[in-house]
DNA sequence: ACCTGAACACCGTTCAAGT
DNA sequence: ACCTGAACACCGTTCAAGT
């Protein structure tokens, strides 16, 4: 067939990004593959290496997306107290994880080689939390904030993980709710307490 | 060719899992195929399909060998103060999963439906952790240690998964044992202090 | 009864050939 | 220049046929 210009290179990058997103949430991870997504949008599989590198390209580029979603999520957070910041951030992470699920769970699987355009997006994520441990002690270094914001939302993220893949119903998500407020809660709690008991270094 | 009864179906089975096992530790996870287990022990792949269903149930059974394994390592944790425990518990399973990462990365990658023999040997590994909690506040439910427990434990998995992802050499390592102590004792420090001050309900 | 190996329906990726 | 589609080297799984 051989259709010429029909669209433009940037089009078909869209179309196929697309494609490949709307596969993912409605039939996950597993059901996406370059014959599917050809077929999506009417091309052949040759087109699809014409605008990504390979699968793996491709995939990355699908991840990022659902990194500034989350990071778009994490912003629309109101500014308050750091503490109910805080927890406040890691509900919407939940809910976006719970209600995004095929997407978010993509994000995690684990690739060869990182690009730093894309470290950057999972870095922004955190970069919210950061700030507010800043907020919650002053005193200490920002050395100090950044790992104890890791820290944490490790924690939430694995609370996540190791819960959403059993139970998603809502009752299940409630669950889940109430373990990372609990992590979130007691962490700080500690942590803040540690610093004024004068135990870190 | 049809060699006849030279090993017994439970010999075969078992030199299916120890050729697959091998794979995964040296090649990794994406390494693993039906054929390459086949050449290794030097049958065809028909005959892995007279031991196991199929692929899954073959994961499944390597990744049970592999929470064996851990929970045999959690055990050989000398008992102390809960405290120490629970974050010696937290530093051997940091250990194991760094020097075993691509069994234990593996033992993380979701199946369509878990079996409930399988569940039991996941709930094993954190019984541990929840017997440490238990001692660390009597007065509380066996529902609120578990709760503990499990928030905790998914906490330290968490930091592991995002952490050894990453930097995987020594220096690093090294960093990942302090976010984990750092979790492990302001949580506790926040957990023990909010049942102190009455804040559970 | 045990085991083979060809067959089936898939993958991702490449690239000569067509328009 | 853009796009095709056949070809290649793989997958997991099945099952008639051989010993």
């Amino acid at each position: 067939m051989a259709r010429r210009s029909e669209h433009s290179l940037e089009e078909i990058r869209t179309m196929v990004l697309n494609a490949a997103e709307a596969i993912v949430i409605n039939e996950g991870y597993s059901a996406l593959t370059v014959r599917r997504i050809a077929r999506e949008i009417g091309y052949t599989v040759g087109s699809i290496y014409m605008v990504f590198n390979n699968m793996a390209d491709l995939v990355m580029h699908i991840k990022a997306r659902t990194l500034d979603d989350i990071a778009v999520q994490l912003q629309q957070v109101q500014d308050c107290a750091p503490g109910q910041c805080i927890a406040e951030l890691a509900r919407i992470y939940l809910s976006y994880a719970s209600h995004n699920f095929n997407q978010w769970n993509m994000v995690f699987v684990q690739d060869a080689e990182i690009p730093e355009w894309y470290q950057e997006k999972v870095d922004h994520v955190f970069s919210r939390v950061e700030a507010q441990f800043a907020k919650l002690a002053p005193q200490c270094s920002a050395q100090q904030s950044k790992q104890a914001a890791r820290v944490l939302w490790s924690g939430v993220h694995g609370i996540c993980i190791l819960s959403l893949l059993g139970k998603r119903d809502v009752a299940g998500i409630k669950d889940v709710e109430n373990d990372i407020l609990l992590l979130v809660e007691c962490f700080i709690g500690g942590w803040v307490g540690s610093l004024l008991s004068g135990k870190e270094q």
